[in-house]
DNA sequence: TTTTGAGTTGTTCGA
DNA sequence: GTCGAACAACTCAAA
């Protein structure tokens, strides 16, 4: 290998999941090297196999790459777009610019980290400098273990010892130090990656969502004024503005989780609120340890006596639960938000998902694999660990009685029925009594309601007691033949 | 090694 | 209406 320390050529910034910046690490470490950079994103869809984009992740991806472009074009540089496998396109690339370097930011998941190793040594042979970075995460996996060496499993105790580690700053990025390659050699547009759906189902999503920088550091500015110190209460309320929203800049990098804790704990003035709000970010980093140690737990059980779990699959359960149909208010609500908004509130997330699994004992993959195409923050990680919490057979499983209840969990998170009202709309008439039981309506109430049960919006797909005590049974059967 | 305390997010029942 | 106990037993983490 040559000095690279002592050269100019280019170094190739490879732009992945971390697309901003501020806070860049690869990017700052590219600035200061002092040579010039080319920044590139490849679209390698096919390398991600069974956990490519799906179709709201792809929606965002598109505008967070429209965005990013435009904030390099302001320095004088732009974003570089190829198509193809990432190794071949990096390797012509370098030929193309004649690079010596490559600098990226890490990824987690499985698949991702397989490719990348492969990466790294195919262009480590060939001579070229490959320095990868973290900027996605506080705390990454292979620096948090017991004292044993072996990784947490339950989240209280591993939060504990992170809150005990020292925490890098956000990296300063000096952009004005930056020098962008002024060769301009061949980039696909944006748009020929085709991301974007080809039926207009995604008109909601431009009225909800700013999907660029801009956006992200709005929505930090509100939630560091405004939102702390009302968390506790309210970030369960269905129908409240009262969570950051930030996940899905999350998931994309436009914004890291450096820059969050940075600001938070600015504001920190031990209120509940800000506590509770770090944990989430804390949840967001235990799941990608979990899924670093853990690596198959995407698609099997942590816990592998969940392997023969006597789930009953059932596809017209499924899409009645996936197209907000079940006949459970709440439950509906959540589902028809995600598919208009491509988000969820948290609390609906854990209501719906415990509906599917216990009640209609479906088995937790359909449902993540429903979540992983429909949800704008889709987070191989998050959905993963949030899934398997649910249906109990992960890391820190809820004891199996615990089934949600998903009348009470209306009355209390949705008391006025707002979020049901919102969603499910044919439901607006009925009294807030009856908003979360219309088959406990009355002939005269529904009448004043105009609705026909069975027409204008179904029956309870199941009862609730019976499911219930169906899905106890099946936990409870299951747990007692695994024992022996 | 053994022991001890604890474990995101709940529901139901009966006093 | 409110409140505490029961729901079981197991695994994890640390002393």
């Amino acid at each position: 290998m040559q000095d690279i320390s002592q050269s100019s050529a280019p170094i190739l910034l490879w732009f992945r999941q971390d697309l901003r910046l501020k806070d860049n690490s690869a990017l700052q470490a590219a600035i200061e090297t002092g040579r010039p950079l080319t920044a590139v994103y490849i679209h390698d869809p096919d390398s991600e196999a069974e956990w490519s984009p799906g179709g709201a992740t792809q929606w965002w991806l598109h505008h967070a790459l429209v965005d990013l472009n435009q904030q390099l074009e302001d320095l004088g540089g732009q974003l570089l777009i190829r198509r193809g496998d990432s190794l071949q396109c990096i390797q012509r690339l370098i030929k193309e610019l004649a690079a010596e370097s490559v600098y990226w930011n890490r990824r987690y998941e499985p698949i991702i980290r397989g490719r990348d190793a492969v990466i790294k040594k195919r262009l480590r042979e060939d001579g070229i400098e490959v320095k990868s970075f973290n900027s996605a995460l506080i705390h990454e996996p292979h620096t948090i273990s017991k004292k044993d060496g072996t990784p947490f499993k339950v989240f209280t105790p591993y939060w504990k010892h992170c809150l005990k580690q020292t925490k890098d700053a956000p990296v300063r990025v000096e952009l004005k130090k930056a020098v962008f390659l002024k060769s301009a050699p061949h980039s696909e547009s944006i748009s020929s990656l085709a991301l974007l759906p080809s039926i207009s189902w995604d008109e909601q999503f431009y009225k909800t969502w700013d999907p660029t920088a801009k956006g992200a550091a709005r929505l930090l500015k509100t939630c560091v004024s405004s939102k702390l110190a009302g968390y506790e209460r309210g970030r369960d309320i269905l129908d409240e503005d009262a969570t950051s929203r930030l996940s899905p800049y999350l998931h994309f990098g436009q914004i890291g989780p450096r820059q969050i804790w940075e600001a938070v704990k600015a504001k920190d003035n031990g209120e509940k609120g800000t506590y509770r709000y770090l944990a989430e970010i804390g949840w967001r980093e235990f799941s990608y340890a979990l899924m670093y140690h853990f690596p198959h737990t995407s698609t099997e059980p942590l816990r592998p006596e969940f392997a023969d779990f006597p789930w009953e699959s059932d596809k017209q359960l499924m899409t009645a639960w996936q197209t907000g149909q079940t006949g459970f208010p709440v439950v509906d609500a959540g589902m028809r938000q995600l598919w208009k908004m491509g988000w969820m509130h948290n609390r609906a997330r854990m209501i719906t998902a415990s509906f599917l699994v216990k009640h209609l004992l479906q088995p937790w993959q359909d449902g993540a694999r429903w979540f992983w195409d429909t949800l704008v923050d889709a987070d191989l990680a998050s959905n993963t660990q949030g899934w398997q919490w649910t249906a109990g057979c992960g890391a820190d499983a809820s004891p199996y009685f615990r089934v949600f209840n998903p009348i009470l969990q209306g009355e209390k998170f949705d008391p006025n029925g707002d979020y049901v009202r919102r969603w499910v709309p044919e439901l607006t008439g009925l009294p807030n009594n009856l908003i979360h039981t219309p088959w406990e309506a009355d002939a005269f109430a529904l009448a004043d309601a105009g609705i026909v049960l069975g027409r204008d919006y179904p029956f309870p797909v199941i009862e609730h007691a019976a499911g219930r005590a169906r899905a106890l049974k099946a936990y409870g059967l299951f747990k007692a033949t695994t024992k022996k």
